[in-house]
DNA sequence: CCACGTATTAGCATCTGCTGCTAATCCAGT
DNA sequence: ACTGGATTAGCAGCAGATGCTAATACGTGG
């Protein structure tokens, strides 16, 4: 019971501060755990816990990683089979950031944005636009689940094709949703052209 | 006309290279300009660039707190005004990153997560599930727009709630957007326990 | 009590990627 | 030919590391 921790406590103190701050430098962290910086070195070793330049860098690259995939991917989720024009299904396994954190229970616009997504994509087209969607929430999706949405052309008139996807964990129905996607030629031209709403599009 | 590039030429090339890859180092710059790496030290002096530690260390912070808000934020926009259980306003300025970069215009999904956040955090309850959502897209929103979402609890049969949302840009409507959400005591429980749908929360 | 092992600390050389400074060189314009 | 902007070179120094060696502290078993 010294006013120093041991060291098997002490290293999961290190985990603990290299989670709150990957930046923190070891001089810091020998300076928080009350131990020498040589310590500290011997404890990263051991741990196998990368210097702070290089926590830096990962941390950036992961997370730049993460922002692209969220809000600039193609399709969220990862697209397993496409037949374009016809049907496409998109694999999301969320992860805890994905959902809230009392729960565990995954944010509705996640699995709105897959289907949402997928649908687009479906669509054999320069441009697409959602000008509408009705979805129903079935069920809770929880963070780790594998999240299965197939997506598919249910019809089609000139350039409106209505997109039906079924989101499902584990065989079982946790979302459903119709969208209504409007396909544009090379020209994208604005909005509302016929039947009136669209949005989204397809790069 | 020489096989390098003049000096404005390569300032521009310099932001072009640090765009694509922002831990590249003098060193790397040097070569890929062909210049010293004392004329890159110069140039970032003059352009004010910060060297590459710095230089991940921001990108590392930012885009972290960019996920953060992304992902695990409660309400997806600043929330200006509520009035728990009557309505809600929301105000979020979408960035070129939400938009197709091909046509500046915001996937619908991040218009989606701004409503349906805001009917979420609308309900007066510990957990908040959206069990539906019926959403029209009007009008194309590009990156830049200030995007106002209002949202109103339209009905309540226990803890049912129906919450209208409707966004603008410039008073203008480009999406409305109706939702069931469902409120559940300080006891979570399982899905579907009257009504049959549900799935968002509110931490 | 002493010896051995583990943990901790210290010190030093070295590396990378920078800053700050001074000085040399090149090259074009008048 | 001279001046001035642009470029290059070289060197000292710093921060935050690594790798290595050595000294010290603190048990615990013999």
């Amino acid at each position: 019971m010294s006013a120093r921790p041991a060291k098997p406590e002490r290293h999961r103190l290190l985990r603990g501060l290299l989670e709150g701050d990957p930046f923190i430098t070891d001089r810091e962290l020998a300076d928080r755990l009350g131990v020498s910086v040589q310590t500290v070195r011997l404890d990263r070793l051991e741990l196998g816990i990368p210097e702070a330049r290089e926590r830096t860098r990962r941390v950036a690259e992961e997370a730049t990683r993460k922002v692209r995939s969220v809000m600039t991917g193609e399709v969220i989720g990862e697209l397993v089979h496409v037949s374009l024009g016809e049907e496409a299904i998109s694999v999301l396994e969320p992860t805890a950031d994905m959902a809230f954190r009392r729960t565990g229970i995954v944010r509705g616009h996640h699995i709105f944005a897959q289907a949402n997504s997928l649908a687009v994509a479906l669509v054999d087209a320069e441009v697409a636009l959602t000008g509408a969607a009705t979805v129903k929430f079935l069920h809770p999706v929880r963070a780790g689940d594998r999240l299965v949405a197939r997506a598919q052309v249910t019809q089609r008139a000139g350039r409106r094709y209505r997109v039906n996807v079924v989101s499902q964990v584990a065989g079982k129905d946790v979302f459903r949703g119709e969208f209504v996607v409007f396909a544009s030629g090379p020209a994208p031209g604005e909005a509302g052209s016929e039947g009136g709403k669209l949005h989204e599009d397809r790069p």
